[in-house]
RNA sequence: GGGAGCAUAGCUCAGCUGGGAGAGCAUCUGCCUUACAAGCAGAGGGUCAUAGGUUCGAGCCCUAUUGUUCCCACCA
């Protein structure tokens, strides 16, 4: 089977093919196997007009390791892929892209905007699912789902009139966050709050009775044209004589009572508050307390109305600036000073967000997040990293009521119908609606759902909920692993969770696995405006996909941040051309109709040793990939192939393979059997080029990524075996050590005498240290006594080295005392920690023995090494 | 104001339930040894932020401190 490869690993020759490929073969296709335990991932839907970034990269990186795992491992593992419609940010793409053209979403109206907003879907829906492709996804792309398709409206639709019926959702004028950007409502986790630098405007407010002036300070001096009261305290003895007196707002000219309530600090600026209750939050408790007028004196784009010549048409920044100015001439502004304060900011444009009241639809939360507060704490959904369950329960636990409609239209257009006659109201399911009153045609709602709506019921929509008894819905619900970064936890898990758990009854997930972000080289968040984002498709054509994934899948812990280094894509590149040229020795090394497929009945002691450690190697990773520690998988696998496959193993097989006959054939067997072992571990991370070299080493029709994945087996774990090869290869370190130290070059070989007790190990191992201890020959015996010898001690042997024109007597003496003193240090350690009579008590048994072996065999080594530097003293 | 994370080699980070500190990159020394120079063989480099405590034993557990990042919160 003796196959030409280049001595590089071409990941851009080899991805798209083996992606066909295994599409061509229905690879990624879950079938609902009665045999079979079911294992479900549904991807996190990215937005589908977005663009692939490293973010993505890494959430799909993780999910496909796990999927392709249970996969091997026998599930019938379904990764349910989609896109997310993403209201607001796709609207506001569309309203950009018309805005080009002059047009604006009125010119269109709503159905034409929305004809235009399928078409775009269309045109750039397609992008982001190629992108992940390129990511090697094994997705199941006939099951590709989108949130606003038909099945998942309808689930939409269904829980929006259940949650009507049941109660929790109503419909209310609310003070709510409102972007006047995107001129539409936000719910509460759609705002970020940002520290910004302003002022504290210090205004004196005149008493009606000319008595005098009332201080306060404000950071919003604009919003002065809908005061309808100022505040103090109850309790401040400063201000008791005023309360109930009416001021005269300026500017204004409206009275305006002085009312007391709790919510003022009195330490806090004079003590004194105006009252806006259209907005400010608290402002319109306040005024609700007091009963207070709500006068709104800003549009939907933030500027001041009409009923304010002065400033009518004025952006809310303009107005304040002209305000502040016309109460310093008006003798009303006291002073300014600096302040720092923290201004919420819409999520998907940086714009302020304005308070404002409105009718708007909302979810009651409190009912809701009990249970979901209940599954997590009782186990039945756990956090990975668990830390993250605080974050999960902080939310829950102080969330309100969720804003749910948005005055957008691309979105699932709330099936609530108004009676333009009568104003009654209806909630359905149906498309249209007649009055039930009046029998007039019903008006739908033009408001749509918040995104998120949708996304909640994700989970369960995507596999034929509401229909309970669809065979997908059956067979894969539960889903099992929810992978996703921690910023999405408010937005997303939780609203799952409560989705899940009130509408099918159950937790929609087992475990939910937290990644962090990946930032740039210096640590900053990738971000459009400073430009720092790196393209994955760009790192998977310089580097290839699987030096990509297993960059993102390796030096990262859950749910911490990792830094996007290239060097550690490049170490990761390496590491593919190291397994492929370790393929490529093994296939030049197999006779033409090779086909052994076990390892053969009695392997040589070297082959013994990589199989166990093989053997070890598959328990861990499963261990590691079971408990979510891909990283640590990722690391073992890295190690065991550079280090035991490569660096040693084939090393070993070289002797045996370069004289041929029976002893060769074991060695391709057990070179076969390994590599093909560790691709089938290594798949799930790096799927490309181990399918690659499979097909080229195999090439029986198999296909990896369907093939069974390793676990232990009791019968191939060797003990002696691998302790014996740990003695070879403590020599064979021990001379290299040394000739390096002594600077021998490899081509100058010499003669070792090799003392020891342990005849047997070093007889089998005889071949294997004279070619990578670079000897021109081994003499084994139980005692030599060689003069002017550089002499290199282990604990199970001495090893002389007669180089004679080399040997610096001096020299030796100072290296080996160097040796001795290593050692000493050792037999000190060990010997206190063995003398404590507070270890011999209290440790566990297995680990004082060990000790106590570690000990008598630095105590052997120290014997040895005496023995040497006593022959060189002579 | 409340909460969380991080602090380990020059750099970026691992270190699973406490049992003699690891990797990649960088540095230094030798090697083109027919799988691989994107490589091989070696070397140097760390008071695991600081101070206490628990323990036979602490990078890991507890307390406090410092620095740093993030999340949440209506101080106008």
């Amino acid at each position: 089977m003796k196959k030409e490869l280049s001595k590089l690993y071409e990941p851009e020759k080899v991805e798209n093919k083996i992606y066909d490929f295994w599409q061509e073969n229905k690879c990624f296709h879950a079938e609902r196997d009665p045999e079979k335990t079911p294992y479900t991932i549904v991807i996190p839907p990215p937005n589908v007009t977005g663009q692939l970034h490293m973010g993505h990269a890494l959430d799909e990186t993780l999910q496909d390791i796990l999927i392709r795992w249970k996969r091997m491992s026998g599930y019938s593992a379904l990764w349910l892929p989609g896109t997310d419609h993403a209201a607001i940010a796709t609207e506001a793409k569309i309203v950009e892209a018309m805005a080009k053209e002059g047009l604006t979403k009125d010119d269109l109206g709503r159905e034409g905007f929305m004809k235009r907003a399928w078409a775009w879907k269309e045109k750039f829906g397609g992008r982001i699912v190629e992108q992940l492709k390129k990511l090697g996804s094994s997705c199941d792309w006939d099951r590709e789902r989108f949130t606003m398709d038909e099945g998942c409206s309808e689930a939409v639709k269904e829980v929006f009139v259940k949650y009507y019926e049941k109660g929790l959702i109503y419909r209310g004028e609310r003070m709510i966050n409102w972007c006047p950007h995107c001129l539409t409502s936000l719910s509460d986790a759609e705002v970020t709050f940002e520290e910004q630098a302003g002022h504290f405007w210090h205004l004196r407010y005149p008493l009606k009775d000319g008595s005098g002036y009332v201080e306060l300070a404000t950071t919003r001096p604009e919003t002065l044209l809908g005061d309808t009261a100022v505040a103090v305290n109850p309790n401040d003895e400063r201000y008791k004589d005023i309360v109930g007196k009416t001021l005269i707002l300026p500017l204004v000219g409206r009275e305006i009572p002085v009312v007391a309530d709790d919510y003022v600090e009195m330490d806090f600026g004079t003590g004194v508050v105006k009252i806006t209750p259209a907005h400010d939050p608290n402002d319109f408790e306040v005024g609700k307390r007091h009963n207070l007028e709500v006068i709104n004196v800003m549009t939907e784009d933030a500027k001041i109305v009409d009923d304010y010549p002065d400033y009518a048409g004025l952006d809310r920044y303009d107005a304040r600036k002209k305000i502040v100015e016309d109460l310093e001439k008006g003798g009303f502004l006291v002073r300014v000073e600096e302040h720092v304060h923290n201004v919420g900011t819409c999520y998907r444009c940086s714009t302020t967000v304005e308070p404002r009241v409105s009718t708007q639809w909302f979810v009651k939360m409190k009912p809701l997040a009990q249970p979901a507060i209940d599954a997590v704490k009782n186990g039945e959904t756990k956090f990975v990293p668990e830390r993250f369950e605080k974050i999960y329960f902080h939310w829950l636990e102080n969330i309100r009521d969720w804003c749910i409609s948005r005055q957008i239209w691309w979105g699932h257009q709330i099936p609530a119908f108004y009676c333009d006659d009568c104003g009654e109201m209806v909630v359905t399911k149906q498309k249209s609606a007649v009055c039930p009153k009046c029998g007039k045609q019903m008006r739908q709602d033009p408001d749509t759902l918040d995104t998120w709506f949708s996304s909640a019921l994700w989970p369960f929509s995507t596999l034929g909920w509401p229909d309970e008894n669809a065979e997908d819905f059956k067979y894969f619900y539960p889903t099992n692993t929810l992978v996703t970064g921690y910023d999405i936890i408010p937005f997303w898990v939780m609203r799952m969770m409560f989705s899940g758990i009130e509408c099918t009854r159950r937790v929609p997930f087992d475990t939910v696995l937290i990644h962090g972000l990946v930032r740039d080289e210096l640590g900053r968040k990738m971000s459009k405006s400073l430009g720092n984002g790196i393209d994955p498709l760009e790192v998977i054509e310089k580097y290839g996909a699987d030096a990509l994934r297993f960059m993102l899948a390796t030096g990262n812990s859950p749910g911490n941040d990792m830094r996007y280094i290239e060097s550690k894509v490049k170490a990761s590149r390496n590491f593919a051309n190291k397994l492929w040229n370790a393929s490529r020795y093994v296939m030049m090394n197999l006779p033409e109709d090779f086909k052994a497929d076990k390892l053969p009945d009695e392997p040589a002691l070297e082959d013994k040793w990589v199989i166990s450690k093989f053997n070890t190697l598959a328990m861990e990773v499963n261990e590691n990939l079971e408990k979510c520690e891909l990283g640590i998988a990722a690391q073992k696998l890295y190690d065991f192939i550079w280090d035991i496959y490569c660096d040693w193993y084939i090393e070993f097989t070289k002797p045996r393979i370069q004289a041929g006959g029976e002893n060769a054939e074991k060695a391709q067997c057990v070179l076969v059997w390994v590599m093909k072992g560790m691709l089938k571990l290594l798949h799930p991370f790096m799927p490309f080029i181990t399918e690659e070299i499979w097909q080229a080493l195999v090439n029986d029709g198999s296909i990896i990524m369907l093939e069974k994945f390793p676990v232990y087996d009791k019968a191939l774990a060797y003990d002696r075996e691998e302790d014996e090869v740990e003695k070879i290869i403590a020599v064979i370190r021990g001379v290299r050590n040394c000739r390096a130290e002594m600077n021998v070059v490899p081509s100058v070989k010499a003669k070792l005498y090799i003392e020891t007790a342990e005849r047997d190990a070093f007889e089998k191992g005889r071949i294997l240290i004279e070619r990578l201890a670079y000897a021109s020959g081994i003499e084994i015996g139980e005692k030599w006594d060689i003069p002017d010898c550089v002499t290199v001690v282990t604990d199970s042997a001495r090893v002389f080295i007669p180089l004679s024109d080399i040997v610096d007597t001096e020299k030796e003496l100072a290296r080996l005392e160097k040796e001795r003193k290593a050692v000493q240090k050792d037999l000190d350690f060990l010997g206190g920690k063995l003398s404590n009579q507070g270890f011999l008590a209290k440790a566990p048994e297995k680990l004082i023995e060990a000790e106590k072996a570690k000990y008598a065999k630095a105590q052997e080594k120290m014997d040895k090494i005496l023995v040497s530097i006593n022959a060189l003293k002579k």
